[in-house]
DNA sequence: TAATATCCGTTTGGTAGCAAACGAAATTGA
DNA sequence: TCAATTTCGTTTGCTACCAAACGGATATTA
């Protein structure tokens, strides 16, 4: 058994069985956590580096954007948590989307400890031009895949996140 | 049609359906590809707040390990690549890896440009006595799918992998 | 050989990311 | 009402990450 390499296994998968096939290890498993972890990591540079790096926009900016755009102006921490960020980092990526003049942070007055932070028109107008070019991008990247593949990545992803995100 | 939403939708991903939803937007594509992301987030936090905590590692500091111990010692470029890391992060890495002892960098006789990183007797015990550990973690984090759909999750990816990386 | 070009790992300067500590503001309770 | 607690966003200190610049070492070519 396995007495040739699967073709469909990229080589970093193939060596891998070669030097570990021997052990009592969980190798569908592995390759399924490895291949997340790399598809996010090329699906992410690879943005980064085509859409987003015209607007100056990292990642985690764009997110905030799209969150403000799809949900509306929000409260600071609840911007982290839709972002999936902690309050920290958020206030750093808040600090460089406003030096774009993407992002205002407004005082609330019934409750000074709380900020707003909202799109500028600005940052409405670059989101409203970038997303359908993101998503086109988007697209190509998982442009192998028909729909139903794309759906059933989809949701066995979504079983993935609830997985790993309920400790 | 959508009149009610789907249950098996993240609360992210309905919201964003309600709001975008009759925009002329490939949707698939947009799940399939925020749910990589989102997953390979969860999947790394879980990981490093679990397992490598203990053993003080990060995510990257253990992909390094972990590829030397599967491939060996090797060249610090041909380490970057593998660990898909740039050759200036790598260095940074290495340097941590080093001071936990994990690692050692030796100067190459014929060609002084050239560095080899190796495991140390250290670093070969960590990684023992940590991968089989972690590939628990693995399997808990994708436990909800049975070992067909784990593969064909792996398969999926593995075609964005190629998709995405390829420019 | 020299001069030039290329190759290698490191450094630099920037953003991103987290946890934990912090200070100001609100809330609770006695 | 005032002290203790909780709840905000920010700051701090750290690692990670990239691209680009750098400087030393090797190759190339004249």
């Amino acid at each position: 058994m396995q007495e040739r390499a699967d073709p469909r296994l990229l080589d970093a998968e193939r060596l891998t069985q070669e030097r570990l096939g021997d052990r009592p290890l969980d190798f569908d498993s592995m390759l399924a956590v490895s291949n997340i972890y790399r598809a996010a990591t090329a699906v992410r540079r690879r943005a980064e580096k085509g859409v987003l790096s015209e607007f100056g926009l990292s990642w985690g900016g764009f997110t905030t954007l799209w969150v403000l755009w799809v949900w509306g102006e929000m409260q600071s921490a609840d911007l982290a948590e839709e972002c999936d960020l902690s309050k920290g980092t958020l206030t750093g990526v808040v600090k460089t989307l406003e030096k774009r003049g993407f992002v205002q942070r407004t005082a609330v007055e019934a409750d000074r400890r709380k900020v707003i932070v909202s799109l500028t028109d600005a940052g409405l107008d670059a989101i409203e031009q970038l997303f359908p070019r993101f998503n086109l991008y988007e697209g190509e990247m998982v442009g192998d895949l028909s729909a139903g593949e794309k759906q059933a990545l989809a949701e066995l992803l979504r079983r993935v996140i609830v997985a790993a995100g309920s400790d």
